[in-house]
RNA sequence: GCGCCCGUAGCUCAGUUGGAUAGAGCACCGGCCUUCUAAGCCGGGGGUCGCAGGUUCGAGUCCUGCCGGGCGCGCCA
């Protein structure tokens, strides 16, 4: 690991610009990595900054400087370039064999609590790949702030009082006119979910064909928020179903949860009406009483994503219309809408509603992970402390960024700024599919889609790829693939194999494009195990595993053998360069240093493809070594010692980054 | 109309708080399996970084303005 000897050399080389350059407030500045090795393992591009305080030129700055840093621990050579960077080389042997051995102590990260909440599908139908992208993104976020030792709570909030829940209510009473009973019998006899997804779609056709079919729907959403009747608990039944499906999927991604949170019971423990009385005497809503919202609790909104201007004409109206700028918390006939709910919500996660929920345990997850859920009933005892964190991240697509505003915009005036500036919105794009896909699937692109470069998802029309039938078609293929390279293996150890590279497919898939990027999902693309895909960096792994295997059975040297040997004398194979340096054994190991240098980038930047990029880089790097530079056949012990402790070293990185993605490893592929 | 996102090789995308010769995968062309798994490796062609200004020692990256595409702006969630 290298973050430790970046901020090391940076406190030496600020410390010596204060003392000997008589600079009082040092610039900040960054701890680069050259581009080539040969160049050196660090840069410091200080001097150039400096220039313009101290009037000289970046090249004469850097020469000094180095000349007055003198030794810094570890580092082994500092080179001033002409232009002005300040390139240093590490003691190899001392960094590589701490590394090999473990030795280095991790920078802890911040120590706060963190909520991340994540995945969030509506429970009325199965899960889809729009879904997929959320849960990636989330479970790697969790994975990434555990990794540096921030203590993570994840959250999955279940929107069970929804629309989208009595949408499917309708379909079973009144398309299939289905008492709960039969409902049961079909949640025991089918893919609960898969049935939902094709009632759902039929539901809102149903809906199209007579307005006054709305009015069922609405019935059905009050006795649904109200509780205590047989359409509460269709509605709860249906909901713990799908639910335990999406879970399913879910786990068998990897992904995994500590609470579930239910609108319901937001509602029914009157967070809501808690947290309505605090807005209003801080004055953060108020009751509109006139105008088109009149007989509304309403929050202003400040500028900026205005909600406001339909399509009516602005030309003849005036330019503000102070009543554009206000959004309806709580509606005229009484009841509160999302927002609202979302805000009790946020309020309670940062430990600022003086509520609690109570919890039951709802499930166990392959991990031993217990999960809890809310519930308004007798709680259990034995639960975590949930909630009350210092820091939380709402993992959301990029459409919602104007309600995540408002969460933060509440807090503030509210008077909690530092709340207000950890409420962090995850945003990211969303995830359409290709007009090939659109077309697999059996959709016939309507005149209006077809101009457009890619179809949207929508569960209303029952248009996306379902995540389940996506692992179930790469399953297969992966699995065909094992049985096809390894004959020897059993039918179960094919699948397992296969069912592994399938998540390391699809989640690599997910991550390796920035956020703000629009995924155009195309099934043909998503299929692929060659180049840049999960596969390929659970291959190096198994090489980089076999080797070790192979030099245990062989020769039955261990990995703890290979390490302990090594010595201090300085090994030619580290310090001898090729006419490549770049696939050397030294900038190997670097690279693979890199990792918790890398965790701290992506979770200040929220951008999960540096890690994936990064990680496939470091398999490239290790690939392109394996093919140069041979362990077993080796016949230079000295030489072979040395590179089989990188190669053990490299697959402990590579396994670790995979892990940050939720990507297992075969033993074998 | 206002707000946010995107525009980099034929295609899909990276490009780390502005830094060293703009990278990768796919596709295409040519090599490499008697030696640690070829889901691999090596080599090759391919670029006015949407356009125009500006800031800077230095701009794909920051600022302004345009052009093109997407999304959001409801008493839905």
């Amino acid at each position: 690991m290298i973050l430790s000897l970046q901020r090391q050399v940076h406190d030496a080389i600020s410390g010596t610009i204060r003392t000997r350059f008589g600079v009082a407030e040092v610039p900040v500045f960054a701890i680069e990595v050259p581009p080539t090795r040969s160049l050196g393992d660090l840069a410091v591009p200080v001097a150039f900054q400096l220039a313009r305080v101290l009037r000289k030129a970046p090249g004469a700055i850097a020469k000094e400087l180095g000349e007055a840093l003198g030794t810094i621990p570890g580092i082994a050579r500092i080179v001033a370039t002409p232009n002005g960077y300040l390139n240093l080389y590490l003691d190899r042997t001392a960094f590589f064999t701490a590394r090999v051995r473990q030795q280095v102590a991790p920078v802890p990260g911040a120590d706060e609590k963190t909520i991340v909440e994540h995945t969030a599908i509506n429970p009325n139908k199965a899960a889809h790949i729009g879904h997929l992208r959320n849960a990636a993104l989330g479970d790697t976020l969790v994975r990434a702030l555990s990794f540096r030792g921030t203590p993570v709570e994840t959250q999955n909030y279940i929107d069970d009082t929804g629309v989208q829940v009595a949408d499917v209510i309708v379909g079973f009473r009144e398309l299939e006119r289905l008492t709960l009973d039969a409902v049961r019998t079909i949640a025991d006899t089918t893919r609960f979910d898969y049935y939902c997804w094709d009632l759902y779609s039929k539901v809102t056709e149903w809906y199209d064909g007579d307005a006054q079919r709305l009015a069922i729907r609405a019935a059905v959403l009050h006795d649904l928020e109200h509780g205590g009747n047989d359409t509460a608990a269709m509605g709860a039944f249906i909901v713990d179903r799908i639910v335990r499906a999406h879970l399913k999927t879910m786990a068998r991604l990897n992904i995994g949860y500590d609470l579930l949170t239910y609108e319901g019971d937001i509602l029914r423990l009157h967070f809501w009406s808690h947290a309505f009385e605090t807005l209003k005497a801080q004055g953060a809503v108020f009751l509109q009483t006139e105008g088109k919202l009149a007989g509304c609790w309403v929050m202003r909104i400040d500028d900026g994503g205005s909600p406001a201007a339909q399509k009516e004409t602005p030309s003849t109206e005036e330019g503000d219309d102070p009543e554009q700028r206000e959004k309806v918390i709580v509606r005229s006939n009484g009841v509160v809408t999302y927002v609202g709910k979302d805000l009790a919500n946020q309020f309670w996660k940062f430990g600022l509603l003086g509520l609690d929920f109570r919890y039951r345990r709802f499930a166990t997850q392959p991990n031993n992970r217990s999960l809890w859920a809310t519930t308004s009933a007798d709680g259990e005892p034995g639960a975590p402390a949930f909630g009350g964190a210092k820091r939380i991240y709402n993992v959301i697509d990029s459409r919602q960024m104007y309600l995540q505003a408002l969460l933060s915009q509440a807090l503030r005036t509210l008077g909690h700024p530092t709340e207000a500036g950890n409420s962090i919105h995850f945003s990211y794009e969303m995830v359409a599919l290709s007009h090939a896909t659109a077309r697999e699937l059996g959709y016939e692109s309507e005149a209006d889609d077809i101009r457009k470069p890619f179809v949207e998802v929508s569960g209303r029309k029952g248009l996306g790829v379902k995540i389940d039938d996506l692992l179930d078609l790469l399953t297969n293929k992966a699995g065909g693939e094992v049985a096809q390279r390894n004959p020897e293996f059993t039918a179960e150890e094919c699948a397992r194999a296969g069912a592994q590279i399938a998540v390391a497919a699809i989640r690599y898939f997910m991550l390796k494009f920035s956020r703000g990027k629009l995924i155009v999902f195309d099934i043909e693309e998503a299929l692929s195990f060659e180049g840049e895909t999960g596969p390929y960096l659970q291959y190096a792994v198994v090489r980089a595993r076999n080797i070790m295997q192979k030099l245990q059975e062989r020769e039955g040297v261990s990995e703890a053998n290979v390490v302990e040997s090594l010595d201090q004398s300085a090994p030619r194979e580290l310090t001898e360069e090729s006419d490549d340096p770049t696939h050397d054994l030294w900038a190997l190991v670097f690279e693979a240093s890199r990792l918790d240098e890398v965790v701290e980038t992506v979770v200040r930047s929220l951008e999960f493809s540096g890690l994936a990029k990064y990680t496939f880089g470091l398999a490239q790097t290790f690939n392109a070594f394996y093919h140069r530079y041979p362990i077993l056949s080796e016949e230079d012990a000295d030489r072979k010692r040395w590179r089989a402790a990188g190669v053990a070293y490299v697959r402990v990185q590579l396994t670790r980054a995979l892990d940050l993605m939720g990507i297992d490893v075969p033993n074998r592929m």
